[in-house]
DNA sequence: CCCTGCCCTGGACGGATGTCAAGATTTTCC
DNA sequence: GGAAAATCTTGACATCCGTCCAGGGCAGGG
């Protein structure tokens, strides 16, 4: 008998899926505050009302466990982000709605972005994750190019970097903050801010 | 009785020393290997010619035997990038041998650039790494900001970024490039070098 | 009413892990 | 050469891990 976490469902499919997303939302609760290395199924079942037993009829094994996690992180993410280019009149009003926007998203939820980038960490061991990992970054490459391109449309200048180069850079800067917030400077989030905004232009030289 | 790991030596310190670096030596290739994650001591101890007991002879515990491989992880990383500004006669000569530079050290060895990513989102769980983590991460700022510094001798101008920033955008464009070339995309490389190259001038303006 | 799926619990398993201690082996020193 | 100290091995411990499984409620339909 194959267990039911690997057989489609005959009926019920949303209610099946309904409490996979519930188990995966706390299953993401737990592994932003302990980090994936510290992360077992046991620990995460103590973070709801079932027992640990339940993730494996819903998730074949850890690793489809934490795969559903990181997608499902994937859909919250992109869907936060898709509001973040906000209207601006002018390109120095854009770029410091985009240094805010940014310093905004990693005070919202330090331990979420944590998270991602020890998923994103792990993924360069294992493989498993790296097909995912891969699509959320496209969306978050997607996400700045769009931030860049609203720039240069109203800049009326073309942008000299290729859209990967951009988020490399943004990346780079919001990892930093995000390393310093954490740690508890709390110069970070203003230091982003100012860092994205001076950014933004120099994508145009 | 006190463990020896966690007393002074009276006598040999020299050899007790040599034997700790030897241990984190193996330590270090293994966590290369395999990520924190997924390494223990006995896969450690395994990976030498010693038995798994001896590491508490000469680590007090695991956290101890991480750090110090992290410590010995800087020493060996400042030392490569101390050459890294070559000598060039023009900033675009610079500029190119700096992306060189740069993609030469991921090339070199990519499993020990990962694991510095790796261990560096552990430290935003467990504490007791983040001061060394802390401190490779400047050591690494002020190589790259000598490079820009060199730029801006070479040019006569002033650069308009912070150390710190200027730090977070190679950091941004080297992890990008890391990512890609671990996950097989060969020219992960030469957009690297490229990068860099067009970097370095954005920070002057 | 019972029967058949579905949902969930709780315990058990084999194995791995960090840690420790007791003893064997080697080195050092008088 | 022999005592003492340093070094190393071995085995054991409690605990935790992922996984699996036997069974208990509980629904709805015959």
């Amino acid at each position: 008998m194959a267990s039911p976490a690997t057989v489609g469902r005959r009926s019920g499919v949303d209610k099946f899926e309904e409490r996979r997303r519930e188990l995966a939302d706390a299953a993401l609760l737990t592994l932003a505050d302990l980090g994936y290395a510290r992360t077992s199924l046991r620990t995460i079942a103590d973070n709801t009302e079932f027992s640990h037993g339940l993730l494996h009829y819903y998730f074949a094994d850890k690793t489809e466990l934490i795969t559903y996690c990181v997608r499902r992180y994937k859909d919250a993410c992109m869907q936060r982000y898709e509001g973040l280019v906000a209207v601006a009149a002018t390109p120095a009003e854009l770029a410091v709605a985009c240094g805010e926007g940014l310093a905004a998203t990693l005070a919202d939820a330090p331990l979420m972005h944590r998270l991602w980038y020890d998923l994103r960490s792990q993924s360069l061991y294992e493989e498993a994750f790296r097909k995912d990992v891969a699509e959320i970054d496209g969306g978050l490459q997607d996400m700045i190019w769009r931030l860049v391109s609203a720039y240069a449309e109203l800049t009326g200048a073309e942008p000299t970097t290729s859209p990967s180069a951009a988020y490399a850079l943004f990346d780079g800067l919001f990892q930093q903050a995000l390393l310093r917030y954490i740690g508890g400077a709390d110069t970070a989030l203003d230091e982003l801010k100012d860092n994205c905004a001076a950014l933004l232009p120099r994508l145009f030289v």
